[in-house]
DNA sequence: GTCTATAAGATGATAGAC
DNA sequence: GTCTATCATCTTATAGAC
């Protein structure tokens, strides 16, 4: 499993045969297929296994956040590690490749869940008491995240400036959610009103 | 050329090889390399050819806006228009197989800087009079849309409902830049003492 | 469980007829 | 320019020895 997930890692999904597999783990090709049947069950369970352990690592860090601004910052450590570690671009391969095969469609959406499940969490948990759960959803900013994540990540192997100028952009733009969250409560209700007016059909008034 | 840009649409870039395209376009298999060298200079050179053809489609649309609001608005219909037609998937795919290959990361490279350059330049125009210019960069937020169209179709292949709430989070929180655009200048300022109180240490003060 | 051997087929690419 | 024919190589997957 190990082998498979670095050869996906470093050489890609098309890389990913089940002979360059084993050479990599040092086994004989057959027993990818007397184990898991198919290349892609073998990348599957490999998957899941890393994205439970993954989420598992950073449980407490979301749970211990404290504000949006230390979610951010968990959110942006978390970012940096499985970047630097890969898995990121391994979701971005297992994702692309889920198009043709419902075997890596099921590990990317397992995977995707596991992590904005745990996001969507945290952050219901603290905008319970901030204006800015009055603009978005957290299930939905978890997922806007979550994909945010996989396009940077294609970003950076085609364009590495690009992928740095858009990540300091948004860096940026979510200082603007800060602000907002340090509101105090007049400024609050022009924001609102501001935000009623800019015309926006999707939301019930209480 | 079109049956290769099919295919990669359709099937995906793993499905994408000489005979399967040279099926689709009723030739033979030898004609590609006859013509392009390899599977993927087809590719390139096809997609070089519709990022051409798409980019000038919208470039009357980007110059003829008036506004942050105007310009959203033709994104929110490029964007919808360039999904449905699959040329989305078709980028997402050719990045992914960026990574891998140099012809096609070249390919994907000239396909996201000539739409990213073609946005910047409306930015740069639409952002001079707005207090949003004090916030981002021009280049990095046509990079971060971009990055986040392609993430949004990956997404969008593995949790399409989750693809749709992260579409429609992101447009409640481009609706606070709507608000920012079109602040008066005493809310300008109280804004930017905001911003600069929370740290940020990346950009020079005049 | 792990191996060798092998089947059955797909792939990129080329040579050469027309 | 387009085709047929072909090579060498890779692929998934299985049968069967140990």
């Amino acid at each position: 499993m190990r082998a498979a997930l670095d050869t996906v890692r470093e050489d890609g999904l098309a890389a990913a045969s089940a002979r360059t597999i084993a050479a990599r783990a040092e086994v004989n090709q057959a027993l990818i297929f007397y184990h898991f049947q198919t290349v892609s069950g073998l990348l599957e369970a490999a998957s899941n296994r890393a994205v439970d352990e993954s989420v598992a690592h950073y449980r407490e860090a979301f749970a211990g956040s404290e504000s949006l601004t230390d979610l951010l910052g968990v959110g942006r450590a978390l970012h940096d590690r499985e970047r630097r570690n890969g898995n990121v671009a391994l979701m971005a391969q297992l994702m692309s490749g889920a198009r043709q095969d419902p075997v890596l469609a099921r590990a990317s959406h397992y995977a995707v869940s596991a992590w904005t499940d745990e996001i969507a969490v945290a952050l219901d948990r603290l905008l319970a008491t901030s204006p800015v759960a009055d603009l978005v959803d957290s299930a939905g900013l978890a997922d806007a995240v979550a994909a945010g994540f996989i396009g940077l990540e294609l970003y950076d192997g085609v364009d590495p400036d690009g992928a740095s100028r858009a990540l300091e952009t948004l860096g940026s733009l979510a200082q603007l959610i800060d602000v907002v969250d340090g509101l105090g409560p007049v400024a609050r209700r022009a924001l609102r009103t501001q935000l009623g007016a800019a015309s926006r059909p999707n939301r019930s008034r209480r």
